[in-house]
RNA sequence: GGCCCCAUCGUCUAGUGGCCUAGGACGCCGCCCUCUCAAGGCGGUAACACGGGUUCAAAUCCCGUUGGGGCUACCA
């Protein structure tokens, strides 16, 4: 038999992480059983859903790679595949069960059931339907219902153990009468969760059924209408719930959780799927950890999936991330770079062939510090946004100017470097051997101020692969032109004058 | 309140009664490399929530306690 699963969401808000791995499980499975993964989308909450958010939903998806088979936009032998096209199965299906005398109509109001739930729970009592509308004869019903009486559907539920084997938690069981008679179709003739849920699976013959943690309760209710329906339980797979680093519930305080968020910041679709199936899973071969979506797909394993809430790791993402982002590999990172440094007005919207052989090189100097692609802005931010009045006004920087020397060695750089027309790598190093002839200074004490003298900061790319980042960038028709060597040793020198006149003593 | 679920290093996890003086990964710390910060390499720190059982033997099985989560909707 063909495995068949769905993924489910509600058109209620941006894709989640939660919702992702939801998805990634079920993706997973049936990508290693040759089976068949189906996007239903759950609108019948009308007040809560909107079309653009199903638009967004499905967008993130697409960029996840996450790709389905059956859906609302390419359609399926199984269709409709939103839930407000399906309504007359709902009907169609309640009008069996209440045929069958296995549900009832209930006319209780609203505002009588609150307050009936209110009393239950000030005497210490379960809230839970009273059941009161189940012994009104079907024919009074019906006759009701004709009058134009507003009625809900409610299920009958029954007593004695509810049971069903899961996937992931094992043998799972309620007893019956926990479960109170819970609504099939709303007054506005519209299926709540449960029995949507139940008649689109057998519908559309999903086999296994791979949803979160949250719903094990719902899937009591379920069982009792596979039951009452006449149709056989699919394999249910219950995963946990994703926690916050503080080990509650992952929310917005705690960073980004929605996926067009980690889009933004530039995480590797491949590289948030494999982080994400780590949150609850482990490969078989310890220590291999970064894989492909491919790769986990092969090796990923539905029932060693863990039981206990994982906590979303921030510090390991990024390094799932970054080890993703190195096999990408400098060109192909370049052009994902380009939009953030277009972004900053830094690199003209059409950037010319020139330019762009440039910038793989300014990519190739970075790339290896990059989390996420983001961080290039920040990396490269000495390159393009030269500002030693800035640079030189952080603490470290002047730290490590008091050095004996330090400022001897910028000065005698600064004057060999006037010496030359073109400086290019090999100039450059003639001219670093001669500072160092000239001062004694070498090591740490020789480099340290030369870069304070390039970039106006401690700390960044080797000076090796800058030097001709920004002679050649000089050239370039950028928004703003690149500061060569000369330009920014002077500038920095200038500051430093300053700095120095304004200290006392010196 | 009732019902259900969960509990191994800070975090993700391996572990399915002896292979466990508990393994791996991220983080952290240290060392090496090195012009810096990183990156990279090497090493280290660190956990079976607690209390009772069962057993020759328990992280692994049972019970309880504690802590977390979910459900208890005409939300999903």
């Amino acid at each position: 038999m063909t495995v068949r699963v769905r993924f489910a969401p509600s058109p209620t808000g941006h894709l989640h992480v939660g919702n992702l791995r939801t998805a990634l499980y079920n993706w997973l499975f049936a990508r290693q059983n040759q089976g068949i993964f189906v996007l239903r989308i759950e609108d019948t909450d009308l007040t809560r859903s909107h079309s653009r958010f199903e638009e967004e939903l499905m967008e993130d998806l697409r960029w996840s790679g996450l790709d389905w088979d059956e859906g609302v936009d390419v359609g399926g032998e199984h269709g409709p595949y939103r839930q407000t096209n399906r309504l007359n199965l709902y009907q169609e299906h309640c009008k069996q069960l209440l045929s069958e005398e296995k549900a009832y109509h209930c006319f209780c109001s609203v505002e009588a059931i609150e307050q009936e739930r209110q009393a239950q729970l000030a005497t210490g009592q379960p809230p839970r339907y009273s059941g009161k509308c189940r012994d009104i004869p079907p024919q009074e019903a019906s006759q009701r219902v004709r009058d134009g009486k507003a009625a809900v559907v409610r299920m009958k539920s029954r007593q004695g153990i509810v049971t069903f084997q899961d996937i992931v938690f094992g043998s799972l069981e309620v007893e019956g009468s926990e479960i109170g008679d819970f609504v099939l179709l709303r007054s506005d003739g519209t299926a709540p969760y449960n029995f949507a849920c139940v008649v689109d699976d057998v519908l559309m013959k999903i086999t296994h059924v791979i949803r979160g943690e949250g719903h094990i309760s719902n899937t009591y209710r379920q069982v009792l209408l596979y039951e009452a329906l006449g149709f056989q339980l699919p394999h249910f797979a219950h995963l946990s719930t994703i926690l916050g680093r503080d080990g509650t519930k992952l929310s917005k305080r705690h960073g980004a959780t929605s996926i067009d968020e980690f889009r933004r910041q530039g995480f590797l679709p491949g590289a948030l799927l494999n982080y994400l199936a780590l949150l609850g899973w482990a490969p078989p071969q310890e220590g291999r950890e970064i894989l492909t979506p491919e790769q986990l797909s092969a090796e990923f394993d539905l029932s060693r999936v863990n039981r206990s809430p994982a906590a979303f790791d921030w510090d390991k993402l990024n390094w799932v991330n970054r080890s993703h982002l190195k096999e990408l590999g400098q060109p192909l990172l370049t052009e994902l770079a380009i939009p953030y440094l277009q972004d900053c007005g830094w690199i003209p919207p059409e950037p010319s062939a020139e330019i762009k052989e440039w910038l793989g090189d300014v990519i190739q100097a970075v790339f290896k510090y990059l989390d996420k692609v983001e961080d290039v802005v920040q990396e490269t931010e000495l390159i393009f946004s030269f500002d030693p009045g800035k640079g030189l006004s952080d603490p470290a920087v002047q730290e490590a100017l008091s050095e004996n020397g330090a400022v001897e060695v910028i000065r005698e750089f600064h004057d060999r470097v006037q010496r030359h027309q073109i400086l290019d790598l090999e100039t450059y190093k003639g001219v670093v051997s001669e500072v160092k002839e000239r001062t004694g200074q070498k090591g740490k004490n020789l480099f340290h101020p030369i870069r304070v003298a390039l970039t106006a900061r401690i700390s960044g790319p080797e000076l090796n692969q800058l030097i001709p980042i920004f002679e050649e960038g000089q050239h370039l028709d950028l928004p703003a032109p690149i500061t060569p060597v000369k330009g920014r040793v002077q500038a920095v020198l200038d500051h430093l004058h300053d700095y120095l006149r304004n200290q006392p003593g010196n």
